[in-house]
DNA sequence: AGTTAAACGAGACGGTACGTCAGGTCTTCAT
DNA sequence: ATGAAGACCTGACGTACCGTCTCGTTTAACT
């Protein structure tokens, strides 16, 4: 969606970004749900078909706005130590994602995604896959060197691993915070579910 | 908010139910994003002010006409083994929020609840809290048995085994399926994300 | 049109009433090609779906503007004297329908007739017609009272006496007069067409 | 308005015609009021501006088009008999004027008149006042010739033959007849409209 | 023949208004 | 005196054109 820019010259860019910009500051000011198209084309000072010319809908143009704004380093390092490289990516997608302005925001997204189908398609494809892809892939690195076990399905080692995040920011009240990365690899690695090591 | 009835008499239940019926009936048709209070009073041959006398919103109406369908038991029981317990109950409550027709308007739900926070409040109150309590009361029970760690946070731990259900039911395309709960069990309870055994 | 009143009670009425008149104000300060329903609706601090739940359009809520406002008797006098009674009617009519402010808006609601069939067919039936069918029996009863030839086609001499009146003043730069009425009568009825008398 | 060609060459003259032509197709496919300058232009296989270096407006262009479409002979014979050559011209002009497709066009192009002072002060400088012009000149010539009253106003009696057809074409619903031409002549020369001659 | 400047098609752009929809409030009437 | 019906103001929707403005591309006149 960034890249459907008119070949013709670089007007469409400005335009895009004052857009970006404009649907950011609306949304922590008002909220998502008080987020129009017609506010946004306002303070952006711009034609509302401007803005229908390039997004379908308020959700496409948050999501493009949100996604592009936040497009910092969520990669996963590699010093040999899954864990210690697991716990450095969380935290920093934790602290991205969680913390404000960002995580309500963020929320608000993937709530809008159980709307529409077509944010909820373009969240996926854009960066939940992405994410994902890189997570496998560095777990899958983990269990060749046989720091997990081999009997680990990965996609569901990874849906648990950010579960919690999701639970937490989607269901309840509290703020997340990255000290619950913490908590949730240490849950994971070192105490494990199973009953007391002495038992 | 499904007991804020008219104390007069039994009219005010008749009219509550039908326009229950008629919210689901509508959410599964059009689905949520297409509901709309003027279209639930049509269809429930009831003014909109009639509706709007009981909820704040159509989140809210959505929410009591979700809930209140899916009043089924979701309470965990208790044979002793933890582990048989929480794979019945997740397996329960898998069965019914991820399930057809229930699984999108249980995400629909959710996601609005990130817009709206009245509506967050009350599905915290009346769904996730309750939830939650029952929950952590039979992990309690259960570490006091010796069969988990006496160093587990336990809401830590609850977060961790649902988080895996909401993260794919609510960012991933593919439907989630019962048998993912095995998987997460398996995986937390038997396998662990620790190197393999014998090494 | 006027008379689609809601049957339940006043309150139609009384929009009715400002809508009209926050449509004659406008239509005089803007012109009626940029009066617009979302003027309207602003100046008389109404909504505009409340327009367009009585007018089907700009120009039909212009025409019962219009047409209300100019409720003046154009009725015709009978005197027994035809001559005399039409130049008093027409006198009346010119006086109405050329002068300002009313020449200009009439001019602009009968080229709105042009655009849309809906006005024209309303037009005709609320003011044309009543006012041609007024006419045509006055001239009847001339017609039998001997003061008219017996071979006049009544609504073509209806056309022919009013036609001038159309014709200056939808095609002239100038304004029309009410003078001219007594110019168009003297002529039909005292000077005539055809060559001098004494020739 | 025709004339403003650009000096450079003869394609200019090619763009008017084609330009000409599509606004007419257009104007008889789906009427003047939902003609649009874009319409016109993607029809003519021209870009917009290419329309607006020409013409000011929707109206303007549909002047051009109407007027040089109908670039007939409107002129006035002279046998020496004012009532035959006064029935030839406007027996020709309605004709012309009031026969399909030609007949609700030139109605809309009078109606857009009166809503565009540009478009009005176009139609009488370049159709309405050399018609004018040249029956007064005819009218003239038979007054001097004796075969019209003196006292005749020739400008109101040009109104009086001219206005029945107005009159008819724009508040009826009725198509006008080149019979009706007749029946105005022999009305206004034959019958009159005193008193029956015998009285 | 090569250069240059205009006219050109295409269509993006900021706007205005369209006609529709739903939100949430308020009034009327029937039961 | 409760509730169905629905009028009402508000605000946003997504669309259609307006008239202006670049874009590169012909195209024809003038070097």
């Amino acid at each position: 969606m960034t890249d459907n820019l008119p070949s013709r010259g670089s007007r469409g860019a400005d335009r895009t970004a004052s857009i970006m910009r404009a649907t950011l500051d609306l949304a922590q000011e008002v909220g998502y749900a008080k987020l129009s198209v017609e506010g946004i084309a306002a303070r952006a000072g711009v034609g509302k078909h401007t803005i229908y010319r390039r997004w379908p809908s308020k959700g496409a143009v948050f999501l493009d706005a949100l996604l592009s704004s936040l497009d910092h380093d969520l990669n996963f390092p590699y010093t040999g130590d899954i864990v210690a490289d697991l716990r450095e990516q969380m935290t920093n997608a934790v602290a991205l994602l969680a913390s404000p302005p960002f995580g309500r925001l963020y929320a608000a997204l993937v709530g809008e995604a159980q709307h529409d189908p077509a944010v909820a398609a373009t969240l996926y494809e854009r960066f939940v896959k992405p994410q994902i892809d890189k997570a496998i892939a560095r777990l899958k690195t983990a269990q060749d060197e046989g720091q997990l076990s081999l009997d680990l399905d990965l996609r569901m080692a990874l849906a648990i691993l950010y579960g919690a995040y999701y639970h937490n920011l989607l269901l309840l009240p509290d703020a997340v915070s990255v000290k619950d990365v913490d908590a949730v690899i240490d849950t994971l690695f070192k105490i494990g579910f199973g009953p007391p090591q002495g038992a």
